[in-house]
DNA sequence: CTGAAAGCGCTTACAG
DNA sequence: CTGAAAGCGCTTACAG
């Protein structure tokens, strides 16, 4: 590896000069730059980030700090932050909250410790108390709505998103639809269990049929019993997020209860799995992949304009009509589904 | 942030000294020891990596090089790999191949630049080539055969798991098994393929029907199609891997071709999706997790043994058996499905 | 056992 | 417009 000292040797300059057109920064001859230039190119070389960040605090790269890599919705998320970071020339650093005990303060270490340039933060785990401390670091938080002074938000409309499922399932003949809501500590979750309560009580004729989940597979499939014994003439199941709604699929399934001849299924957030399920999932479709894309542009921006205040970016959900929610006759099925009350 | 002078001045030593414990290297009186450890402790003074970095030409972070996170392989094996590495104090960049055009052995630049201390590579659009130049990176290779001379290689025994599923096929009825191979660049598909015919070619009364595909969700559903022309009387389908044969489930389901009752279907790595689609899919199950993890842990072990030299570690797959490949009467259903020939 | 010095490879005032 | 010098925060021979 050929250093700046080396280019400077073979260019007959002082490395402040090659330094100077590394960074296009300060005076430089044209024709030294060019020089210059051209033996950078020569030589292959590139310069040392370490090097370089040690000297500028800096180290063009950026940490992407999930729940957990292995929840479907982050991938995508991951790539598109990965993609658009990569444009810019700055690398990601992986970070998982979920099964690393206490250790989540580390990762905040580490943002100091390795002059990471700036933070995308897409999890709960996360104390939002230490998050606040770091506000010199840039920072763009998903999906999860906080006080932070110096952050950008992201998120989706979440409320609308909810109204829009619910409405739905109206629209296609559902008449007692039942919503499995996500933790109450993420506003997500919030967001959607007020949208579907808006719809359901400006709808007349419709009531809240409310049972809580986790935001699981299993979570939403172990909801389903509980949710039959107690209304056995449920239509309609808005899930508070695709994972619950495929749980609710393998449930219903297993029960031999038909989707969505019996009960219509809805999800939200549109990962790729409900593309894979028989019947294949109606969803609330979340822009996952632009979101880690703006993340990372917003976090460069900010990288680049330090203190640059608070901003909220809202983005557009969008209906996905899939099998999960075909229109059917519901009053005849209705009958021959619920016989009990 | 306090620097190692701080804790140095504040602890009446030098930095060296300092520097010393830090490292656990070198003699230092019992004395000062605790005194220096008192020091950094209540000061709460962390090391500064990039510093150490340029020293030391080392920056305690690995490289995960994968085709594409979105691919659901990959996030399981990166859980892994993360969790072990973050174990050992050091953290994970994350890099796709897949959509980055020629830009791949830009990743490989990045490993010179920011000194990162090793690379994990489960990706075959990497050039072999290039990573045999960078002999003095230690690296883990993941599911790819090579030739380079100082790496770990992690596999498992595709061969035999290819075995085992078509054994399994036969073992539950079949008698006209195609098998759906993945690209023959890729070792693993090769061998998974080889596995197969081995198998085909020692049981009396079956032979060989192949179709070649591409490891994707859609690559297998358009498959099917032509697979059903050419051998309308197929009983089982052995896809190369999961991926695919969530395709043909897909498509076998839009044909109302039942399974497991018209044709049993298998897939192969294990990837949690297969829990997810309906009926859910029988398969030949890599330990995802353990093979990030063990990548890992071998990658940290060849940083702390240079030149360690070559190494090939394969583990066994695991047949789970699920409702795709439930064993029906065969010769009634293979009468009612295929009335052709 | 310990400290002063040099060095890792850059960048950035400062002086000219 | 350009170079010498100092500095980023560590580590590591070297001398004592």
């Amino acid at each position: 590896m050929s250093t700046i000292r080396d280019v400077a040797k073979s260019a007959g300059v002082s490395a402040a000069t090659v330094s100077r057109v590394l960074n296009n920064k300060g005076y430089v001859s044209e024709e030294k730059k060019e020089k210059i230039e051209k033996v950078i190119h020569d030589m292959g070389y590139e310069p040392n980030q370490i090097a370089r960040g040690l000297a500028k605090k800096t180290s063009k790269t950026l940490a992407l700090i999930v729940t957990d890599i292995t929840n479907p919705f982050f991938p995508e998320l991951a790539k598109g932050a990965e993609k658009a970071a990569y444009l810019n020339g700055y690398s990601f650093l992986l970070g998982n909250t979920k099964g690393m005990d206490n250790h989540n303060d580390d990762y905040v270490k580490l943002l100091k410790n390795k002059y990471i340039d700036g933070v995308i933060i897409a999890s709960h785990d996360i104390d939002i108390e230490i998050l606040k401390e770091q506000e010199n670091t840039p920072m763009v938080v998903l999906e999860m709505d906080n006080d932070i002074e110096n952050a950008c938000t992201i998120k989706v409309d979440n409320y609308d998103g909810a109204m829009t499922a619910t409405r739905h399932l109206v629209s296609i003949g559902c008449r007692k639809i039942a919503h499995i809501y996500g933790p109450q500590y993420d506003s997500t979750a919030k967001e959607r269990l007020e949208g579907y309560k808006a719809v359901i009580r400006d709808t007349s004729g419709l009531s809240e049929i409310l049972v809580p989940g986790d935001f699981t597979i299993n979570g939403g499939a172990e909801t389903v019993q509980n949710l039959l014994t107690q209304y056995p003439d449920i239509d309609g199941i808005f899930a508070g997020n695709d994972l619950m709604a495929i749980g609710v699929l393998k449930k219903l399934n297993q029960l031999k209860i038909k989707v969505p001849e019996d009960i219509a299924v809805c999800g939200f957030d549109g990962i790729f799995m409900t593309q894979v399920t028989n019947p294949e999932l109606t969803t609330i479709e979340q822009p996952i992949y632009r979101m880690g894309e703006l993340a990372a542009e917003k976090l460069i921006f900010r990288i680049n304009h330090p203190f640059y205040g608070k901003e909220s970016i809202e983005l557009k959900t969008k209906l996905q009509i899939r099998e999960s929610t075909r229109k059917v006759n519901r009053s005849d099925q209705k009958k021959s589904f619920s016989d009990g009350d």
